[in-house]
RNA sequence: GGGCCUGUAGCUCAGUUCGGUAGAGCAGCGGACUUUUAAUCCGAAGGUCGUGGGUUCGAAUCCCACCGGGCCCA
């Protein structure tokens, strides 16, 4: 979509009538007319007494003080100095009315000529989507609006192009994402999804950091993108002469702090990983991953459920969230604690397969294709696996839930539970049919994480899978040094956005998601 | 990767069934109007119908390819 007028710089001499530069034209001509006016379009400060909200509070709070004082005139503030962009315009000849709205609220300013003089002439250069400067006392209109009467008033940025339109709102969704400002002046529901992501980060900083955790920062370039089940993106640094990839976790440099002496660290960043689009993924997407030492699983299990209700709590006011448009069900309670469930039994619950009685890729593809599932050639056991627990058991899994316990062979940095040999200390937590949080009990015994990433890298040769996770040596020479026992956990930021703003697509909490050209 | 839907004025949408050369509202432009709240009234404008091919006397409409966007499946 490329509909922007190419030659909307050209000169009003040109007579170009093609599309919008028309309308930009027009604009342009009012820039110049207030340029001949001696009136700066653009000028570089502004003075300003009140917000919107501030003026409107005043107004109310005079008012109240001359409650029940009949005789009086009708109130009337001190001149205010307000400042905001024109949403909405009526004109009636020697008066008008306009919209104007700041980052605090809104407010009607009447602007007469007999009050105005040789402002009121202004009026005819301004637009709608005009930043404006007003002064004058707040009052309230014969119908009841309080409203700024301006005294004298200033344009003092102008728009070339015009705003989405007044009722309707911008609705085309390409639109919405690619030009996300329009979203925000048109549609409250973006303002409030991009105010509730920001709440969502600070309230998961001020509960790690309540309990004890130290926000750091790891390298996003990294020289072997490990940590995780992911093709990365590749970069280059040219100083270096040397390749690089982007993070498709934080996991391995955090536990390498652990191992450091740091015994509770959390780290909120962007990752990246080289896959497809869809609601529920953009390629690049934020997550908060902490690592405790001295603790396991089961304590980041409790300490996840107190988190995600903590932050429904801190954003909505309530554990209780909406269930996404389009969604039958009752609403989502999130206060803890959160059932844990059994892996395993769950899978033979939702499909009937139970995994340790197919504990080869050809036992479970059969499995798979007697009931009627699609097998992908050449997939990895754990990658059919991780299909049946998709498609048969995720679905199902729509109050909050813990799946507890998952197979070694798909958990390459988790501990294995003490009496198994097959299975690791893993949960992951589910809401909603959506993956919120993955967790283990780390694993730190060097000998046997070497072995898990060997199995990795053979397996990426064997099965060509771009996803495997990768070896790192200096990874593994910090958890040579020692590492301590430790609970570690993944949460994904924009998924708990969308769980507490209900909506069902990672667009509406991203502001810029990812599209084509 | 496959299927379905979708792209028309700056914005929101008609028009595609059944081919006859594009309409409305808002915004903008000209005019009237000193209490409006989607202000109202009058007037004149504004369009490579996503792009490129094809069929046809004639294509927004039918066919093909491509470029965006959405939903479902994999």
């Amino acid at each position: 979509m490329n509909q922007t007028s190419e030659n909307s710089g050209t000169s009003p001499e040109t007579g170009d009538t093609v599309g919008n530069s028309r309308l930009i034209l027009d604009r342009l001509r009012k820039i110049e007319r207030l340029r001949e006016l001696g009136i700066d379009p653009f000028p570089a400060r502004v003075k300003r007494s009140h917000s919107l909200a501030e003026a409107v509070e005043l107004f109310e709070a005079h008012e109240a003080t001359m409650e029940g004082d009949e005789s009086s005139t009708p109130a009337r503030t001190d001149a205010v100095t307000v400042a905001g962009r024109v949403m909405a315009r009526r004109g009636m000849g020697k008066m008008s009315f306009l919209d104007v709205r700041d980052g605090s609220g809104q407010i009607q300013v009447q602007a007469r000529a007999d009050v105005l003089a040789d402002d009121f002439g202004l009026l005819e250069l301004l637009d709608i989507g005009d930043f404006v400067s007003v002064s004058g006392p707040v009052i309230r209109t014969r119908r009841g609006q309080i409203s700024v009467e301006a005294q004298s008033f200033g344009i003092i940025s102008k728009s070339m192009r015009p705003l989405p339109e007044k009722w309707h709102g911008l609705q085309d969704a390409e639109t919405r994402v690619r030009q996300r400002y329009l979203d925000l002046l048109s549609n409250e529901r973006a303002v409030q999804n991009a105010r509730a992501r920001s709440q969502v980060a600070s309230a998961v900083r001020r509960f790690m950091e309540s309990r004890g955790f130290i926000e750091v920062e790891t390298p996003i370039l990294v020289p072997i993108a490990a940590g995780g089940f992911a093709e990365p993106f590749e970069t280059h640094h040219n100083a270096l002469g040397r390749d690089l990839f982007l993070r498709i976790a934080t996991e391995l440099y955090l536990k390498q702090l652990v191992v450091g002496g740091l015994d509770k660290v959390f780290e909120v960043g962007k990752i990246f990983r080289n896959e497809g689009i869809d609601a529920d993924h953009n390629p690049e997407f934020t997550t908060m991953e902490s690592y405790e030492a001295y603790a396991d699983y089961n304590d980041v299990m409790r300490m996840t459920e107190d988190l995600v209700a903590f932050v429904a709590m801190e954003v909505n006011g309530d554990t209780v969230v909406p269930a996404p448009e389009g969604e039958d069900g009752a609403t989502i309670d999130l206060a803890p604690p959160w059932p844990r469930i059994d892996l395993r039994q769950a899978i033979i619950d939702a499909s009937g397969i139970d995994f340790r009685e197919c504990s080869n890729r050809e036992a479970l593809a059969s499995t798979m294709h007697e009931r009627g599932m699609h097998v992908e050639p050449n997939s990895t056991w754990q990658q059919l696996l991780d299909k049946v627990i998709s498609a048969s058991l995720e679905p199902t899994l729509v109050a909050p839930t813990f799946l507890v316990d998952y197979p070694l062979a798909m958990s390459p940095l988790a501990k294995k539970k003490p009496g198994h040999e097959d299975i690791v200390e893993r949960f992951e937590a589910f809401v909603l049919g959506r993956e919120l949080a993955n967790a283990f009990t780390e694993l730190n015994d060097p000998v046997d994480q070497r072995e898990r990433f060997e199995q990795q890298e053979r397996q990426r040769d064997e099965f060509d899978d771009v996803e495997a996770d990768r070896l790192d040596e200096s990874f593994l020479l910090a958890v040579e040094h020692g590492m301590p026992p430790t609970g570690g956990l993944g949460i994904g930021i924009d998924r708990l956005a969308m769980l507490v703003t209900g909506e069902s697509s990672i667009r509406e909490v991203t502001l810029f998601p990812q599209l084509r050209s």
